[in-house]
DNA sequence: GTACAGGCAGTAT
DNA sequence: ATACTGCCTGTA
């Protein structure tokens, strides 16, 4: 496999990677877990470790590469079929967002990024982590959960740790987990890994059902609400249409999609629209009837439609990750 | 010291 | 229904 790796990303970003032939590129916030050492990328998926690395010359600065190989602890055949969703129609998925002038120079600017499938408990712990922070937070965070609750694998002279499933996770107490600098969202992680353990989710049906009933059973577990249950649906439950809003979604959706956000304006506001106004807008907007209107604009793939836009937006105000 | 970071639930109106 | 508020932790 041909494969075209480079820093497509946010300046300071240690992460994101992409290689063409397909063209891969992943944004942080779908890869927590996720580090780089030499010419190797290391994920965490469940109890499995995932690796691939760049082999080969890099074909004078073009980033192409001719031999990527892909390895895993244990064995997990043909991971990056499934973890980079490379049964995605990607063309067609993109090609539909071609009459959308800045999904296509986002789509232009950053070939190939994909959504990324991770693995539905450690997605869901994962998202349980989120409220309120930062990604460099969330990382932080579950490397805590990982070094104190997972397994050790070592690889390549190097220790990693699995994620902790929601078994394990139910059974370690409140201040184990504060350990972990969770703070408040102690009390989500523990209703996630219970709704887990317990069989009060089956992610097996949800993986099943349709989007909204799908969601409609994440929203009754204490501490997900509707962005990280989109989070969640998209990432982990194959929910392709799902589209978490969050800060950074709203602000694009101010610059470039007014009209999806005036459509849902409560009264005809007339004080002048600004940023920081429509940053607050998820007060004010109901969450549903926005993320409605935005799949019925962006369509059945407006997931990816979503990832396009977050990593346009963060690369455009020079985020670091 | 203060503001703020990829939300959420609880409470008051 | 909608508005407002506090919240763990860490960084700028």
């Amino acid at each position: 496999m041909s494969l075209n790796y480079s820093h497509t990303g946010l300046p300071n970003s240690p992460l994101s990677f992409c290689y063409t032939d397909p063209e891969i590129s992943v944004n942080s916030g779908q890869m927590f877990l996720w580090q780089k050492f030499d010419n190797s990328w290391y994920g965490v998926y469940g109890d499995h470790i995932l690796k691939f690395s760049i082999l080969g010359q890099d074909k004078e600065g073009t980033n192409e590469y001719d031999n990527v190989q892909f390895l895993s602890f244990p064995e997990f055949k043909n991971w990056e079929r499934h973890v980079f969703r490379l049964d995605d129609d990607i063309k067609n998925i993109l090609s539909g967002f071609g009459k959308d002038l800045i999904l296509s120079k986002a789509i232009r600017m950053y070939p190939g990024l994909r959504v990324m499938r991770q693995e539905p408990q450690q997605c869901m712990i994962s998202f349980a982590c989120a409220s309120n922070t930062n990604i460099a937070m969330i990382r932080r965070m579950l490397s805590n959960i990982c070094k104190k609750f997972g397994d050790p694998v070592s690889i390549d002279g190097r220790e990693f740790f699995t994620f902790p499933n929601a078994d394990r996770l139910n059974k370690v107490t409140t201040n184990e987990l504060l350990s972990c600098a969770v703070g408040y969202r102690v009390k989500a992680i523990k209703a996630v890994a219970n709704a887990i353990a317990s069989n009060n989710i089956d992610i097996d049906y949800l993986k099943r059902a349709k989007y909204n009933a799908s969601k409609e059973e994440l929203l009754k577990i204490y501490g997900i609400g509707n962005k990280i249950s989109d989070c969640i649906l998209l990432f982990s439950l194959d929910k392709l249409e799902a589209f978490p809003i969050d800060v950074w979604i709203t602000r694009v959706l101010s610059l470039f999609y007014p009209w999806l956000l005036n459509e849902n304006k409560k009264e005809n506001d007339n004080k002048q629209r600004t940023l920081k106004t429509d940053e607050k807008l998820l007060y004010r907007y109901k969450y549903e009837i926005l993320s409605e209107n935005i799949r019925r604009y962006f369509g059945k793939y407006a997931g990816y439609a979503q990832q396009y836009l977050f990593y346009y937006i963060r690369q455009k105000e020079s985020r670091k990750w």
